[in-house]
DNA sequence: GTGGTCTAGACCACC
DNA sequence: GTGGTCTAGACCACA
């Protein structure tokens, strides 16, 4: 896998992982590969790909079985959406309010656009 | 100057010289440089930089003066900013939309954030 | 073929093209000669067919199915004939309107002939 | 001087003439160049040149004295507007009418860029 | 196969 | 000097 340099490769690992559950790649319940399976995969230290276990197992979207492996929360689709949600709101609406303002996009246009 | 591969380089040179203009490098009725010119500052062949120049001018952001050169057409920033508006309208604006309604952000919301 | 030079190839070539499908040689929705056939046909560089072709497009005589080629637009026959006429009256009626005045060519004289 | 084959030789040879006198090149009542002057600058044989002085003699562009030379006429200017009039109302005028007609432009339109 | 882009270099008309 | 046109050939993405 290529990681890109504006983020952390433990944090583009998560991201990765969560799009594969809500693509349904990784069904609720079922094992994720281990972290060495993991690591091999991807090509980065097992000491990374644990940190972003552990991020993940934090946020409720996997959890833990002792010496079995790593499991798909029941309800990791609703904990990634609205993580994604909320990331949405605080980093790229701003962004894009900001962009349409100088644009001088009108709100009714945009409510046109919507409601379409 | 470094050009990206997702879009051609005469594209990105119109994008380029339309930014100078809009931030008032080049500006209103001042002459930009020669096609020769700006082919070896760009490092490209004076074609491209020819095919850029007259689109700009069919997009009424430059004009010719026969033997003379291009200048920037007093009407430019007008124009440019048309076209960004235009291109967020039909480009980004949707995308944005798309994925706002796959994660759920309600209009209210957005609205809130508009007014702000 | 020949091209005179009071004129650029390129667009002796957009005028020819839109004469053969005025007169149904190129019929509407049929698929014309790809650049490089078309340029063996004509004895010319693909580099100009694609210039006098793009600028057809631009125009809305002929459009593109990518990997295929080019075909003539259900309108082009309109789109032509609007061309051919906004060129009269731009170019040549001033023309003979002033060798009418020249010629102390009576506008009575004119109109007699006009309703005949 | 060039000669176009859409034309006889002699006839082109008397519209140029014509086209001096009325710019005032060879002014009213002056001496034009003697038949075999005119044969040596054309660079065609003074027989051809015979024939164009004698059809302007004919419509009384011309005159001759004998022993002397060919001379402009007093109604010269008159008489050649006079003829590039009816020229006009019987090649032209009716060809243009019919390309109008075919291109679909109003009378009206044509009455207004008349009056301008 | 198709169009589309780009380079390298040439010649021209205009000022 | 300027833009404008044209040739010869190359490489690419797409279908």
């Amino acid at each position: 896998m290529e990681f890109k340099k504006k983020s952390t490769i433990y944090q583009q690992i998560v991201d990765f992982v969560a799009e594969q559950i809500l693509t349904g790649v990784f069904p609720v319940e079922s094992k994720i590969a281990s972290v060495r399976e993991m690591a091999a995969k991807m090509g980065v230290n097992p000491n990374t790909i644990m940190r972003s276990y552990t991020q993940m197992q934090e946020e409720g979207i996997i959890y833990n079985k002792r010496g079995v492996g790593f499991f798909v929360s029941t309800d990791a689709p609703i904990f990634i959406k609205r993580k994604l949600r909320d990331d949405f709101i605080k980093d790229e609406l701003p962004e894009m309010i900001k962009k349409m303002k100088l644009l001088e996009i009108d709100f009714d246009e945009f409510e046109k656009m919507y409601e379409r």
